[in-house]
DNA sequence: ATTTTTACTACGACAGACATACTACGACAG
DNA sequence: CTGTCGTAGTATGTCTGTCGTAGTAAAAAT
């Protein structure tokens, strides 16, 4: 297994979208390409997950939508802009991450650490 | 916030309770006491997540289930032993755990350490 | 001229977690 | 002797995020 599933990190796509967006707006293809090279290629977000994840952060009002002609090939995109909330909600899932890990981590032994492996 | 859902941890719920199960066989209400040690009080997991996580191993044959009266008190409960292929599960999750923290870590920074705060 | 890449949308299925509710027995307090 | 708390579960249905499949359409590459 050298990749992860979207379904692994439930509910961290949004989070690492939001991540992306807090430096500049940004649209699907873009953000996919984006999620795709930071993680080494070890994680590449699924399209249904990404739009699907707009739309609901939309809806939260995390992210603002508009539609914007790109000045080199002409074709319009659906940009995302990050908004005010959406920062709160970035933060306040860094550190339900970084609780979790730490929860979890308590489950995980080191390899070969005890005799059960 | 500071105790997690299971719903953060999804899919590692199971990891936990074989993490657990690997010294030797227990029973759904020590096994989420133990949980709540380990954890120190930040995760609680839900009875029905937890006995849902049971007959779902025992589907898939990463634990086995006996009945067996306490010694102490007399009344039969239901226990679970870990089997081979559980412990072979655990440590995939374990591999899965690692490269999931990896990636989504690319994605947290650490407080403050950009201008995006 | 055809294929690939870009840039999406629609729709239904699925699985794990959740809420709610119910059972049953023993201990122990009031 | 009654009621609550702790123990040890079972039953049932809902919700949500992800996934599978499919389809559209324009631009770029071959």
């Amino acid at each position: 297994m050298t990749e992860i599933s979207s379904d692994v990190i439930r509910g961290y796509n949004d989070t690492m979208i939001l991540f992306l967006l807090r430096k500049e707006p940004s649209y699907g293809y873009e953000l996919s390409k984006m999620i795709k090279t930071l993680s080494d290629g070890k994680y590449i977000i699924k399209e249904t997950t990404l739009y699907s994840a707009f739309t609901r952060m939309e809806k939260n009002g995390f992210v603002e939508s508009f539609v914007q002609e790109s000045m080199d090939t002409g074709k319009k995109r659906t940009y995302y802009r990050i908004t005010e909330e959406g920062r709160r909600y970035y933060r306040e899932k860094r550190e339900e991450w970084l609780l979790t890990k730490e929860v979890v981590e308590k489950f995980i032994t080191k390899e070969n650490e005890d005799g059960n492996d």
